[in-house]
DNA sequence: ACCTGAACACCGTTCAAGT
DNA sequence: ACCTGAACACCGTTCAAGT
């Protein structure tokens, strides 16, 4: 579950009837055409109010502003990455921390993938407000599912765990977002990945060695 | 010395007489400053004219549109952490591979720490256009001077080196901005770039034991 | 309960006129 | 060579009026 947005950045009411929620589900959908075929600086609301078939004074009855409507956006978006995640990490309950490490960064780098446009698209239109208060919630989500699925590994971590887990999660997250953001070439960011699980395995090899 | 920027994005002209110079430093000093006072969504051509002493009109001969001023802004900050980090790697030549990453990491985290406000705002400012081009560049050339370094070592790195490379500085960049992003406590911020370090050496070891 | 769209304040960008 | 600022097109947001 998600945590509550800060007020500010909340929707300003749920539909209740199903019309709403048909209109809703059209203004998330016209969002993410307009920002893929136009590009962040010209999705407009009344561009995307157009493409979703009503009117700017619709959009306004479910968002306060605009920046609202990127949050939402973002927030579904991460919701399904984190959940995909969560099902990894307890698919692999009881694994050995380097099957565990390779799952958690197959199950993140693929969830960014399937939709590469989508996740460049949503990477760079939080631009402003708490962006911090969503990619905090979803942090902290990842971060109970991945300690669960780490504390259960037939060899043990070493060292602060928290600490441990806390840092692969940076970097997880960190490089994902930052081969996205290059855009390299599939070749590469397939050779990254890769080393990236080894990179992660030996982090916590040594971790368990210099912990006897 | 940087790549020259795409043109869409490059200074309309470069200033011919002292005062000239002299205007377009007061444009990029208000520009960080309105950026920091008032937020991205708040900086406005006319309020970093406004600040900056001169006209709008004036902004525009030097830029092309707003996003140019930013992508000058960006390109400017990276070129004194590029620097920092090129003296550091020199600095190293001949070290133990695990000094060198060390070193590696100290300079980018210090460089972007010392000004941490001026870090995140930019890192927020960069939404549109070609920022890959601005990025790719500043990537090749710490990728050039971490390479020169790295093969200059005591204990040589092993597998593919250039691959080896452009890992760790894509661990090393991605990680560092997520922990500027989610602005962490300090004392948790020093724990993981010292984990980093420990990741990097271990993944390095790694390389050059299963080179064998 | 939900939707509309004209109206308003503001922002990016231009350009004729100035020194 | 450099600077000004009124003018224009467009965007975010509101609200009185509609179903």
């Amino acid at each position: 579950m998600a945590a509550t947005p800060p007020r500010h950045l909340s929707p300003r009411k749920k539909p209740r009837q199903a019309r709403a929620t048909l209109t809703l589900e059209a203004i998330f959908e016209a969002t993410i055409q307009v920002l893929l075929a136009e590009g962040l600086h010209r999705l407009t609301t009344t561009r995307v109010a157009e493409r979703a078939g009503v009117s700017v004074g619709t959009m306004y009855q479910y968002f306060p502003h605009k920046q609202a409507l990127l949050y939402a956006l973002n927030e579904r978006y991460l919701d399904t990455v984190a959940e995909r995640v969560e099902k990894a990490c307890i698919e692999h309950h009881g694994a050995s921390t380097a099957e565990m490490v390779e799952a958690l960064v197959n199950a993140y780098w693929e969830a960014k993938t399937e939709r590469a446009d989508i996740t460049r698209a949503l990477y760079r239109s939080v631009v402003e407000l708490d962006n911090e208060a969503l990619i905090e919630a979803f942090s902290q989500r990842v971060d109970a599912a991945t300690s669960a699925m780490l504390v259960s590994a037939s060899d043990a971590v070493g060292g602060d765990r928290r600490l441990c887990n806390t840092t692969l999660l940076a970097v997880i997250f960190g490089t994902v977002r930052n081969v996205f953001e290059r855009n390299l070439p599939a070749a590469v960011q397939a050779d990254i990945r890769c080393q990236l699980v080894r990179m992660c395995v030996s982090y916590l090899a040594a971790a368990r060695l210099s912990d006897g």
